[in-house]
DNA sequence: TCTGGGGTCCTAGGACCC
DNA sequence: TCTGGGGTCCTAGGACCC
């Protein structure tokens, strides 16, 4: 187990960056990169926060910037991101002897027993990232967790927002050789809803009760946090005030649920192409199960209509258990399409449905063990045909091998979501490989 | 016309049991 | 008329994170 101090390795505007290694026309001006199906805005530039476009925005509100403004909007391009995270991720490690891998883009690296200038350390670590991946991020160091981020928030709004903070605060920020005086003088500065743990509402709450900044929270009596709002608050408060309470976690636990969910292209109104959607989408959520090792025992059904269109509301999901516990694609498609079929009520435009595998556990029989049930070697032979199913799609793309319950005809397939800025897969694809002409 | 997806944890309340 | 107390398990919903 890892004590402090604590670094946060943080990518500046991941989803951007990732597009403007390769596309460097995109530096300097405004670029956002929407969500699936185009539908809002996931990752902003600088130049896209300096118009004001908010986290979530829906691309149609902000379109108008295209024009106005220059805007560049991509389709996400996951297979990049996922790729380029990567290579950040193992320069970042290099920082300290334990890292935690918390997000896409952003890692904790534990810095118990590094020796030297910290400070100095990170800065060397910030920019053979930025010059071996192209990727710029902020580093924050810390006494906890908490401060960390804290510390990479600040890291990152120095250098965004000049005068903000203190200038050499940008890029990477120490709290741990500052002194108590600067230290809270940097909390006052701060709003209260930046804080990691305190969402919209919670900061709300605090604000009504007159605690507006940073500061304000850390000289709060934990205990009483504890009686008004909860132990997670409690936690927090106890991190801001330099006690470490929420420890690294190297090895990532595995997941307790599953969930393969999806706004459709188009409207969905019949059966028909609601089983197909729902057949493709559990058998992603299999596969999803099995390269970690798992089986479900649950397999929870959902769809819904628009929450932003006016008309009939519907809002359905149930829950259906599996015989026994399997990572079989047929099984787990079989109780999701018969799932769907039980809810499933005629008149509603839906636009979004789901599949969600529940009471995960590890998949503990070996191939070729004894299996005394009665069926065992029939679930044995369905365990190799998965291989060969992932091992297929693996090599030749998705969905070279599928279910024909997900449907073949993709004219026929409007459901199926739409992406139609996405840029290649620069770095996973030979076919897609960046051409330098001299 | 057009509004993402995937997770975790905590808490309150109900069902059930002794 | 009168109607305990405590524990556990499960679920739904809320809040948070990226």
């Amino acid at each position: 187990m890892s004590a402090g101090p604590f670094a946060l390795v943080d990518a500046s505007n991941f989803y951007v960056s990732c597009e403007r290694v390769f596309r460097p026309s995109l530096n300097g001006i405004p670029v956002v990169v929407l969500s699936s199906n185009d539908g809002c805005a996931i990752a902003r530039s600088n130049e896209a926060k300096a118009l004001g476009i908010k986290m979530g925005a829906p691309w149609f509100e902000i379109k108008h910037f295209a024009e106005s403004a220059g805007l560049v909007a991509l389709s996400a391009n996951f297979t990049l991101y996922g790729d380029m995270s990567d290579r950040m991720m193992s320069l970042a490690a290099g920082l300290g002897p334990a890292q935690e891998i918390y997000s896409i883009d952003e890692s904790f690296i534990g810095l118990d027993g590094v020796r030297g200038d910290l400070t100095d350390r990170a800065r060397k670590v910030r920019n053979r990232i930025l010059v071996w991946t192209g990727i710029p991020c902020g580093i924050g160091i810390g006494p906890t967790k908490t401060l960390a981020k804290l510390a990479n928030y600040i890291s990152k709004t120095a250098e965004r927002k000049p005068g903000s903070y203190p200038a050499e605060l940008a890029q990477v920020c120490n709290l741990g050789t500052l002194s108590k005086e600067d230290l809270d003088a940097l909390l006052a500065a701060t709003a209260v809803g930046e804080v990691w743990g305190v969402g919209r509402r919670i900061a709300e709450q605090l604000e009504e009760g007159g605690i507006r900044t940073v500061l304000e929270l850390a000289r709060l009596d934990p205990a009483t946090v504890r009686r008004r709002w909860s132990v997670v608050l409690e936690r927090t408060v106890r991190e801001l005030q330099g006690m470490s309470c929420v420890q690294m976690e190297d090895v990532p636990a595995p997941k307790k649920e599953i969930a393969y969910t999806r706004s459709f292209g188009r409207l969905v109104t019949d059966l028909e192409p609601l089983l197909e959607a729902v057949s493709e989408y559990a058998s992603r959520a299999a596969e999803k199960l099995r390269k970690q090792g798992s089986v479900a025992g649950n397999v929870l059904v959902f769809a819904h209509t628009s929450p932003y269109r006016p008309g009939p509301k519907y809002h359905r999901s149930v829950v259906v258990p599996l015989r026994r516990p399997s990572a079989d694609t047929a099984a787990i498609v079989h109780a999701a399409t018969a799932g769907i079929q039980q809810i499933y009520q005629p008149g509603f435009d839906l636009i979004k449905a789901g599949v969600m595998l529940l009471d995960l556990a590890p998949d503990h029989r070996m191939q070729g063990e004894l299996d005394l049930e009665d069926d065992g070697a029939a679930v044995a032979e369905r365990g190799r045909l998965m291989k060969v199913m992932d091992g297929l799609n693996n090599r030749y793309g998705k969905g070279t091998v599928h279910v024909a319950s997900s449907g073949f005809d993709d004219a026929h397939r409007a459901w199926r979501m739409r992406q139609e800025r996405r840029t290649p897969h620069y770095t996973t694809n030979i076919l897609d490989i960046p051409i330098a002409r001299a």
